[in-house]
DNA sequence: CTTTGCAGAGTGAATGTTCACTTACTTGAT
DNA sequence: ATCAAGTAAGTGAACATTCACTCTGCAAAG
């Protein structure tokens, strides 16, 4: 369900994932937005019934565009090329897109409503489709553990990444996070293949 | 610096924690904390300066609460053993306050000042202060993998048990958190100990 | 080719609500 | 009589949203 979204509406979220980055989530405001867009509040809503809408739009454009991303690692690689290729894609992606990290915590983005929720978890089941059949066939191949579940697995693995990324953001994307993922992907990997 | 609370302070911050839980950190407004407390707003304010006040109040008692119980966990035990303390420590803490989980994602709680950041950091510092050392002490002795450093292990670990928090919040709370973080931490560890 | 009319995209001013916080007053215990 | 702890009734600021309106380009009708 990509909704088609105008010019403008695409530059409209854009002003809002910077201001995300910039003034955070307290700064994401209609009147902050107008003037990051340099005109007026009313019209906004031009372009979008509600402020809740835009968050949707943003989100749903976020869970589309890592979709997208992610579609096209090649299915035939082993498990361990592929798991790199993931987070490799994931860290690149937010490198280019420092703005949307803070949508990934997205926690108090807005007063919690049905739409918001249900974009988020679709943004949540992105990942986990990707992620989960190529640690189960790490495992079924035996180059990842079996010592745990595919769920354990799947568990730490995201939480590493999620912590990480919480870190690249309270440093203010300071540092490389591409490099930093580098290390992650392979202190992780370190730890959950099977010693030869 | 266990500032000293009185009586109304104590039960203050309490309903604080009860409010975001049931609400979130939208719902912790002073007119809802009086409310809770079932008096006026302003009497909110013979007991505190500001509502910034408050949320620090509420992240020192919160490090100072979990930092004593960690205190007392015996030092003569095993690296493992300990490791084992220090989280069901910190599962049993939550599970008895379960509003209190929602601080320790303390994001966005309210503008980021100057004293919630001190506090918030000061809040990671002593989980930090605990478990650096038995991961450095379990890799010396051998029991916990050295293939990856330090720094590594206690992200992975840290990431690993924030996600488990996450969880049970989102899933409000409606789990047996103890059970799950027992599971949690043997699968951590069957991850990070050495084969024999 | 000009006129008519309409739609898309903008404006400033105002709406009602919620927020943290203040002021002036009251009460009951020591 | 003092004073800690409460109250009612406000304040101004910020917020999302709506209002009546203007401007501009375009397409059909005369």
């Amino acid at each position: 369900m990509t909704t088609e979204l105008s010019e403008r509406q695409q530059e409209i979220i854009e002003a809002a994932g910077r201001l995300l980055t910039s003034s955070g989530v307290g700064g994401l405001t209609i009147k902050n937005l107008a003037k990051e867009m340099k005109f007026s509040e009313s019209a906004i809503y031009r372009h979008f019934a509600s402020k809740e809408e835009i968050i949707i739009a943003m989100l749903t454009f976020l869970a589309d565009s890592i979709e997208q991303r992610l579609a096209h690692i090649p299915g035939s690689a082993d498990p361990e090329a592929k798991f790199k290729a993931l987070f490799e894609e994931q860290f690149r992606f937010f490198n280019s897109h420092p703005h949307f990290v803070v949508a990934v915590f997205s926690d108090g983005l807005m007063k919690e409503t049905e739409g918001i929720n249900e974009a988020i978890l679709k943004l949540i089941n992105v990942k986990m489709k990707y992620l989960m059949p190529v640690i189960m066939e790490g495992q079924q191949k035996g180059v990842f553990t079996n010592a745990i579940t595919t769920e354990e697995l799947v568990h730490i693995i995201m939480g590493t990444f999620k912590l990480q990324m919480f870190k690249w953001r309270t440093a203010n994307f300071q540092f490389d996070i591409q490099r930093n993922g580098e290390n992650m992907i392979h202190s992780v990997l370190t730890l959950i293949k099977n010693k030869k």
